[in-house]
DNA sequence: CGGCGCTCTTTGATCGATCAAAGGCGGCGT
DNA sequence: ACGCCGCCTTTGATCGATCAAAGAGCGCCG
C-alpha cells in the first residue's frame, strides 16, 4: 500500500512470493480462477491486496496479443449542435467499457479516407483490437475496408447500402422511424392536423428512416390526403438559417400548418424562428440547446446503445453466425413546454 | 504491404534480416536515427517501407515504461451547455497529442475522489503516465494526490487555492479576466453605459476572475461610481431559469442597465429572456448554443491551450527549474449580431 | 503393490521491443 | 608497427505477463 515514487510496482513474482505459489498460479488466480484450489486462491487473493499489485497492462497485451482497447474516432465537431449526441454516446462508452475490461483511445482523422489510414496505424501498433465507428454513411469506405481486413468493430448506425443482416458488420442503432413517428402521432394528439416534416436530403439514410417515421404516422392517422401530404415534406441541409428560409416560403405560400417534426435540433431551432413559436416543433436529438430553450425532441437512450455495442463486440465474430449481429434501440419523445419564444430580430 | 489477416506482423527482427543488419540498429533507427550511418539508415528505412513495419506499442511500452498515454477524465455532461468548451478541449488535445507521440485514453468519475481512485487504477497498470486534468476547482484534492505522488500532469484551469508559481504543477488556462474586460469595454465602446456582471458564487475562483475582469473595465472607463457598481454585480448558480430570475428581479428594481456580461452562455441566454433580448448581452466559452441564437460570446482558444498542456507536459517535471510552468492565454470576444429574439412565453 | 487418471501447481519458453555493454574496424599519433 | 580512440554495429539480458507442457500428490482399481 505504502508506494513511494520511485519503488518498483509488485508483479506476479512479488505476489507469488508472498502467497508461497509460483507465478503462473497468481496469472491463474487472475484469468481463470475456478481452475484454483480455493484455499490457494484466497491465499493469492490475500497477498495481491496486500501488495496492492495490479496486473501491467502492457506486458500483458504483449503476451495476449490483445490491447482490450477500443478505437474510438473523435469526431469533427460539425454544425456544433448536432454533435452532442456523439459525445453523450462517448461519454456513455466510456462508463461502460471498463466493466467489459475495455480502455478506450481517441483518434482523429480529416475524413473517411484519412480514418482509414488511422485505423491501419492503429492495427499495426496493436494499440486497439477494436473500433467503434459513429456517423455511417451510405456506402460507407471505412466498414467496406474494416470488413475486408476482417477487423473487429460495431458501427453506431446502421451501414447503409450494406446487407444489414450481414452478421460480418455488426451494429446498433436508434430507430428513428419509430422516434420519428411518435413524434409525429404525440402532436397529433396534442391538436395538430397538418404536421409538415423538416428533413436532410435523401442521400441520408438516418434521415429517411425518419421522413418514413413521420409519413407512416400521418398516412395511418388519415387526416389528410396523399397530395397534402407531399406539400409538408420539406427539405434542407442541416442550418438553422436554411431551416428558417424552408418554413418561411412554406408559410408564404399559405399552406397549412400547425405542427412541424424536424430530423434534428438545428433544424427545429429554425423552424421555430419562422413560425415566431407559435406552431409546436419538435427536434431530434435532445441536445443542449433543447434543453435550453424548452424545445420537445427525439432523444436517442445512448447509455442503452454503448451497452449494446459493447456486448455485441463481445461476441466473437469468426464464429458460426452470432446470435444477433445488430440492434436496433427504441428513441423516446420529451415534450416540454416551449417555454421561450424565438423569432428573428 | 499484403497483409492478409493471420499473417504475422512484421518485427525488428524481420526488418533486420531484410536490412541486413542487426535488430538493435533497427530500434537505433527508429529512436536515434543521428547515431546510426546514413547508408545503413537509408537501407533500413527502406526495409521498413517495404515490409510496412510498425513497432508494436506494447513491446515498446514494457521496455521502456513508458505508456506515451494521457489520461483524461470525461467529465459528466453537467448542464449540457457548458461541457462543450471541454469537448471541443478534448478534440483539440487528440489531434495536437499525435504530433507528440502521445495518445489519450479515456476514463470516467462519479466525482474528485473517485476520480483519485482512477488515478491509482492507471498508474498501477502502467496504463497511462500522465494526467490532463480539467475543470479545477478550488483546494482541488485531485492536485494535491498527484503532486504528493509526483505523478506527471497539467491542469487546464488554475490550481485555485495553491501556489500558482509552484512548478510541481503545471498548468494552463485561459486569462477570464482579460476577457471579461475586453466583453466589457466592447459593450461601452457600442454605446452602453451601466453595463452589468452576472457570475457565479465566490467559491469559484474561474467565476471571480471574470468578475474582477469587468470590474476593472468598468473602473477604468470611469462611467460609475462605485455605489452604482456594486448594484449592476449579479450572482447566481449556472443556471437559465435562475438567471433570468435574477435580471428580472434587477429591472423589477429600476435599476438602470443597458449590458449585460455573463460568466456563461447559460446565464446569458437567462439573462436575454428576462430582458426580452433588449439588451445587448455576452456570454462565455461561445458555446454552439451562442452560436446558433446569435449571443456574442468570449470564446476560449482551445487549440492555443491544447497545445500549451502538451509541450508543458514534455518538459521535464524533476529536472532543475523549467523555464514556464504555466502558461495563461489570452481569449478572444466573438461579437454577433444576435439575429434571434428570446423571450419568455 | 504398481499403474492410471484426476486435479492442481510448477517450469521453461515466448511475446517484441530497448538497455547496457561488448565487438569490429579504420585512422592517427608515436 | 603498435596501441588507442571514435564511430558504428552487434550481442546478451531484460521488461512482466501468459502459453504449453511437464510434474506432484492423491485416490482408486485390478
Amino acid at each position: 500500500m505504502a508506494d513511494r515514487v520511485g519503488t518498483r510496482l509488485p508483479t506476479v513474482v512479488d505476489v507469488a512470493a508472498v502467497a508461497k505459489v509460483s507465478r503462473q498460479t497468481v496469472s491463474n488466480v487472475l484469468n481463470s480462477p475456478e481452475i484454483v484450489a480455493p484455499e490457494t486462491r484466497q491465499r493469492v487473493e490475500h497477498a495481491i491486496a496486500m501488495l496492492g499489485y495490479r496486473p501491467h497492462a502492457s506486458a500483458r497485451r504483449l503476451r495476449t496479443r490483445k490491447s482490450s482497447t477500443l478505437g474510438v474516432r473523435l469526431d469533427p465537431v460539425q454544425n456544433g449542435i448536432s454533435g452532442a449526441v456523439l459525445d453523450r454516446f462517448l461519454h456513455a462508452l466510456t462508463e461502460q467499457a471498463d466493466a467489459f475490461g475495455l480502455r478506450i483511445t481517441l483518434f482523429t482523422a480529416a475524413d473517411q479516407r484519412d480514418e482509414v489510414r488511422q485505423f491501419q496505424r492503429l492495427m499495426d501498433g496493436a494499440d486497439v483490437d477494436a473500433f467503434v465507428l459513429t456517423s455511417t454513411t451510405l456506402n460507407d469506405p471505412r466498414i467496406d475496408w474494416l470488413a475486408d481486413k476482417g477487423a473487429d468493430f460495431v458501427t453506431f448506425g446502421r451501414p447503409w447500402g450494406r446487407d444489414l443482416d450481414d452478421p460480418a458488420c455488426r451494429w446498433v442503432d436508434v430507430d428513428g422511424r419509430a422516434g420519428a413517428a411518435e413524434a409525429t402521432r404525440g402532436l397529433l394528439e396534442r391538436g395538430a392536423r397538418a404536421v409538415a416534416f423538416l428533413g436532410w436530403p435523401l442521400v441520408s439514410g438516418t434521415g429517411n428512416e425518419r421522413r418514413a417515421g413521420w409519413r407512416e404516422a400521418m398516412t395511418g392517422a388519415g387526416v389528410l390526403a396523399p397530395r397534402d401530404l407531399a406539400a409538408l415534406d420539406l427539405v434542407t441541409e442541416d442550418s438553422v438559417p436554411l431551416a428558417t428560409e424552408v418554413v418561411q416560403r412554406l408559410l408564404r405560400d399559405g399552406v397549412e400548418v400547425d405542427g412541424i417534426v424536424c430530423a434534428s435540433d438545428s433544424l427545429a431551432l429554425g423552424a421555430l424562428m419562422a413560425t415566431d413559436s407559435r406552431i409546436p416543433v419538435v427536434g431530434f436529438d435532445d441536445t443542449p440547446v433543447a434543453d435550453a430553450i424548452g424545445l420537445s425532441s427525439v432523444r436517442q437512450p445512448v447509455e442503452t446503445i454503448a451497452g449494446a455495442v459493447l456486448r455485441l463486440l463481445r461476441t466473437p465474430t469468426v464464429d458460426g453466425a452470432p446470435a444477433s449481429a445488430h440492434e436496433l434501440v427504441q428513441p423516446t419523445v420529451v415534450w416540454r413546454d416551449g417555454r421561450t419564444r424565438l423569432s428573428p430580430v
